[in-house]
DNA sequence: CAGGCTGTGATACTTCGTCTCATAAACGCT
DNA sequence: AGCGTTTATGAGACGAAGTATCACAGCCTG
């Protein structure tokens, strides 16, 4: 059934990383299934009230760690999460509405990598922002724009 | 004099701002301009305890829209501001010492641009960081090793 | 079912930044 | 220089976001 399939896939992760199944975790994976888009931790501890915050904050952590979800900056420096759904990739940040998008290309990385070279000391990874106006922003604005 | 010249540019800055110059100003622009690498606002609060904290933050603001500082966000999203040395520039982020570094590529800057025309929306602006261990950890990382 | 870990949640605490507001300082004008 | 307007300051309250603590619960193994 589909109802069980979220927590297929939870187990079978906290399984791997040696984690024990509980209740709570069950159900702040349920809710970050069903979610589009991206989210504030204080986001979900208010969706769940039966959950600890502390707990909301150490699992959005272990997700995070495990590759479940991925943690993007705001300019502002607050942090969203977002499903993981591509290995590796970078943020289309609205300014406006603060969604966070995934974007990937293949050259970009490709150029990254051999400036990563160039580059005195160690280099263990990067980041690349675009801080942008999402379509829907813009389709707004000029809504506001002709009264 | 040596002793007037920071003043004196900090004095031309806020004139062509037209913002007053203040005694706190200039003790919080004489402090930069001696510092080395990256700070927290949090730093420089306790350097100045004869500045209040207010005023330590809404003068690093100040410099940072004028563009004589520049800001940027360790991977944990705490900023750190640095002199602004180059207009437009991307960081190199050590991850031990936390110092921020500046960083530029004509290329990546061309790359940027055209992807930008790609992105569905209004591209504002964009920001590439590279997370390293710096020479000088690197450094002492061996020292380490050699007991 | 006993005993040990791991996880939980209430809550205190910390950190960082903003807001408020009475007071003080800067600056243009004369 | 003195005056009045405007802007800036600083003490402290406030708020948001995340972490630490710790007694207790519940899962798992033997």
């Amino acid at each position: 059934m589909m109802a069980t399939s979220v927590d297929d896939r939870v187990d079978a992760l906290l399984a791997k990383l040696g984690r024990r199944v509980t209740g709570p975790r069950r159900r702040v994976a349920r809710l970050l299934a069903g979610k589009q888009g991206s989210f504030s931790a204080e986001a979900v501890n208010e969706e769940l009230p039966e959950v600890g915050r502390a707990t909301v904050y150490r699992t959005l952590k272990l997700l995070s760690d495990a590759g479940v979800l991925c943690k993007a900056m705001l300019p502002d420096g607050s942090p969203r999460y977002s499903i993981d759904h591509s290995w590796h990739h970078h943020h289309l940040i609205c300014s406006s509405c603060e969604t966070v998008q995934e974007f990937r290309s293949v050259e970009l990385e490709r150029l990254l990598c051999e400036l990563g070279d160039e580059i005195p000391g160690r280099v263990l990874g990067h980041q690349v922002d675009f801080y942008v106006n999402c379509p829907d922003c813009l389709q707004d604005e000029r809504a506001v724009e002709a009264h």
